[in-house]
DNA sequence: AGTCAATGGGGTAATTTGGGCG
DNA sequence: TCTGTCCAAATTACCCCATTGA
């Protein structure tokens, strides 16, 4: 499984949560998920670890989707 | 089988049911509605089942529409 | 260089949570 | 048993505009 080193943005992370992209700067903000920089400021998350929280979630709705 | 369906607020999921959010957070709680949570403790619901639960509950009813 | 969507930061509404009460 | 409401605290959404990314 090669899936877990590619980047998301703050949007991608904030549709598959439903969420608004500001919400997911301050998860990572406060530490609830960890962030990559890229050399301009912008955030970018690790979708293994993003979707490890998402299907954490989802297994309890017993669908793998 | 892919389920990647929308998810929705407890507004939204109160909205369609005309009940109060809280009432819809009930029935999480109580496992009648499956829910994920996001980071911040906020619950989410899937589209595809709130609307098989409103559409069964319309079919007793006879309506299509 | 120039366009345009997305992001960051700051500040302010709106929603959600959880408990308890009726 | 199920639902609506009041409350305080926490979380999230929407507004601005300067900067970054593609």
């Amino acid at each position: 499984m090669d899936t877990g080193d590619r980047l998301l943005t703050p949007g991608e992370v904030a549709a598959l949560f439903r969420v608004d992209p500001k919400t997911v700067t301050r998860w990572a903000a406060a530490g609830r998920i960890g962030s990559i920089r890229t050399p301009g400021g912008h955030r970018r998350f690790r979708e293994s670890e993003v979707r490890a929280l998402l299907e954490g979630e989802l297994e309890k709705l017993g669908e793998t989707r």
